[in-house]
RNA sequence: GCGGAUGUAGCUCAGCUGGUUAGAGCGUUGGUUUGUGGUACCAAAUGUCGCCGGUUCGAAUCCGGUCAUCCGCCCCA
């Protein structure tokens, strides 16, 4: 009989038993971090209407980028990430919740893109967003990316330090008003100036963009820092001002590892102000982890009331599985999760084995047994070492009839003959 | 959508200047040892050599096509 295919399809992921459980404990501490700040958790629907996920009308064209499909009438398709579900569900509950409203989702999301390193077409990916209506503070914009950061810190034993660099649209775009840029040009400028670190030729690109003058003065950015451009005109003051009260902010939230990089853009066209990326100090060439901004309009297909936000989305999977396939993740604190394996010698002592498991188990010990009671020892101990228990608890007709146990170390190889409490206490220290 | 590489055992791969019966390691199962694992030794099972076609007396091997996967580009909502 011809076997069936056991990879995954190509750009999902699975993960063994151990990166799993320290990819949970590593998402179960970010999510810790976003509800102790306040941020209440959304598990929105995977499947959105396709009108919802896309404006685009040409259906064959957004195929090959989003998984669509059609149910009757119905065309609809897996969201590809948090915000468009988020806008949808805060523009369609907005008499329900209270604004400023704080909201954390960390689900599963979808891209057809063809895959490659990196690239998935399901992974999880952590959002946050404050969100508020007709206004809402830059104040905000500081602690969203202050309390992403405390997210990070809290898996830094697993992921290491990280940084964060924060750019401002409006310094640009206050910036390209002062040199008369025209939207095409801003807009060209702009591509530029996000593959800024990818490219050799930026100010050659400048020039040919805007002319030698405009490039000059946007490479001046760079080469002598922003500050340089106060007094320029009002809004650029403006702007400036925004980033160091930004900073300042982020200082007294105790965020040391940040620094302003007006490189940062973000590709979204959605974001209006302040946006942030971060990195991991220790492997910078995975890119950016993580990052986001403010965005003026986020809801403005769903509702006519103004809605405003400034959000942030962690690629989780992303981070977490590049950073397991190169060896920089320390597993060896997941790879004894089960303390004790009881191994039973035939089906007599079945009973009380089971009652040992419950009595252990309502101690709190991860116990798992070993119930083909006919199968040879020899099997059930190389049992209890592939799981790596931590101590083999032995049931043969002896110990039945004397209610004790024989407690063997898995790592010594030693053994002791022990009552049931005497082994719980024994283990519970351990 | 474009380019490069790769498809052989459950897994990782070797073999490929065409030549009898298709190879290794790991894993699995059994045994040495029916109350003791990690190490050792012995043995066994497992293949449409991705698929289709061509060349040839003869193809895993050469050629064409096709599909799939990986890597990169495009794109990144």
């Amino acid at each position: 009989m011809e076997l069936k295919p056991t990879k995954t399809l190509s750009g999902f992921i699975e993960l063994l038993p151990v990166q799993q459980r320290c990819f949970d404990e590593c998402a179960m501490r970010m999510q810790r971090v976003l509800k102790t700040a306040g941020f209440c958790h959304l598990d929105l629907p995977a499947i959105e209407r396709a009108e919802v996920l896309t404006d685009k009308d040409n259906w064959d064209e957004i195929e090959t980028q989003m998984f669509l499909f059609q149910k009757g009438d119905t065309k609809m398709g897996l969201r590809y990430d948090g915000t468009v579900g988020l806008s949808r569900y805060v523009a369609g509950h907005i008499n329900d919740l209270v604004f400023p409203f704080r909201a954390y989702q960390f689900a599963r999301n979808y891209r057809g893109e063809r895959p490659q390193r990196g690239r998935y077409r399901e992974f999880y990916q952590m959002d946050l967003d404050i969100m508020g209506i007709d206004s809402l503070s830059e104040n905000y914009d500081a602690e969203i990316v202050a309390t992403l950061a405390d997210a990070y810190k809290s898996v830094k034993e697993f992921i290491g330090p990280v940084n964060v660099r924060v750019g401002n649209r409006r310094f640009w775009n206050a910036m390209f008003a002062s040199l008369n840029l025209s939207a095409e040009q801003q807009r060209a400028a702009f591509v530029l100036i996000d593959k800024k670190d990818k490219i050799s030729d930026f100010y050659e690109g400048l020039v040919e963009e805007v002319g030698e003058n405009a490039a000059n003065e946007i490479n001046n950015v760079f080469s002598n820092g922003y500050s340089s451009f106060v007094g320029r005109a009002e809004a650029l003051d403006a702007a400036i001002k925004e980033l160091d009260e930004f900073m300042v902010l982020l200082g007294s939230m105790g965020i040391k590892n940040a620094k302003i990089d007006l490189g940062i853009m973000r590709g979204h066209a959605y974001y209006t102000g302040i946006v942030f990326e971060f990195f991991l100090d220790n492997f910078p060439e995975l890119g950016a982890i993580g990052g986001g901004g403010r965005y003026e309009d986020l809801a403005s297909k769903f509702s006519k009331t103004k809605i405003i936000g400034v959000g942030a989305a962690v690629g989780f999977s992303r981070l977490m599985v590049a950073l397991m396939d190169e060896n920089r993740i320390d597993l060896s604190k997941f790879e004894r999760p089960i303390k004790a394996a009881v191994l039973v010698m035939g089906s007599e002592q079945v009973a009380f084995s089971m009652s040992v498991l419950a009595a252990l188990r309502n101690s709190g010990i991860t116990a798992v047994p070993y119930l083909d009671a006919n199968k040879k020892f020899k099997n059930q101990v190389e049992f209890a070492d592939k799981i790596k228990a931590r101590f083999s608890l032995i049931v043969g007709e002896n110990e039945r009839k004397n209610n004790v146990l024989s407690v063997k170390d898995m790592l010594s190889g030693t053994q002791q003959t022990l009552d049931i409490k005497s082994t719980i206490e024994l283990l519970k220290t351990v």
